[in-house]
DNA sequence: TCATATTATTGAATAATATTCAACTATTTA
DNA sequence: TAAATAGTTGAATATTATTCAATAATATGA
């Protein structure tokens, strides 16, 4: 037995993935090879980043979703970028945003329970030198990453 | 001309895409039948909900990005997935939350310009019903839907 | 424990699909 | 309005996914 299932997971979340040409030249009604040079040509003006899976995170052990509003202490207030930077490396992070508002940084986190989700926030706070921070969790997904769920 | 790209980035946006089972299979140095095999076991398991494109939003004209949190009337309280999911409806809404804390919703909406996304926020408060709202605006995003920027 | 059933792996054959190409059309530019 | 550029398309080709059948590994149950 070779599990294969948790490298395929790794790798759709970031892309290895390719448009299906034939099915939407069929729903659009225009010949592939039209729809095939209009995707090329989004992907050159690089209005396309990536083709990548969504998946049921409940069904995949990321069934905990939490919303993280982060403050940065002031030593790295000067560079809150580099300090994102360094939370969107681990794979359990969907996003991170810098914001507006009463905090600095928003981080979308994925992971398979509450005692994950306790760990993730005891090493972040000291790591990246949090302040302030208040996290909500997700009861309900209505919709991700622009799918309906 | 038949203006095709922005029927395609909608497609894009909730699917219309596929596993690169070939690529996939070189890079795991394994035979593609096996990846071809694991994949479909995912699909089958419902661990995969969709193939889709992630943008660089600022290139297609959803450059302004903003997180809201909001409250449900009185009258709404007792239904908020109801509502959420109205909300969902919207192209511009990347992501719908029902969440614990302070607010009951958390809405990530990407818009072209604040002009847009104002327009929303005054049609949302009134057709949804919100009462308290705050908006958090991204002024940078480090990594969307699990792929960096 | 061992027989049987189920699940997983894989190479070879086939079917489906993307890609290239060249001719043509529409649009933009100067 | 001529020339250049960008977009459309059918036919040919190259890639790739899919099916299939054989085999191997693992799980199940008496």
């Amino acid at each position: 037995m070779k599990d294969i299932s948790p490298k395929l997971i790794e790798l759709f979340k970031e892309g290895h993935c390719t448009p299906q040409i034939a099915r939407i030249a069929k729903k659009l009604k225009e010949p592939s090879t039209t729809i095939h040079y209009n995707i090329k040509k989004l992907e050159r003006e690089e209005k396309i980043k990536a083709y990548k899976a969504v998946f049921n995170y409940k069904n995949i052990d990321e069934g905990t979703c939490n919303f993280i509003l982060a403050n940065l202490k002031d030593d790295n207030y000067g560079d809150p970028e580099q300090i994102a930077s360094e939370i969107a490396k681990n794979p359990k992070v969907e996003s991170v945003d810098i914001v507006t508002g009463d905090y600095e940084i928003i981080i979308k986190l994925r992971t398979k329970d509450n005692d994950e989700y306790y760990e993730y926030m005891k090493k972040a706070i000291k790591r990246f030198g949090f302040s302030k921070v208040i996290s909500m969790t997700s009861l309900k997904q209505i919709k991700t990453e622009f799918v309906n769920l």
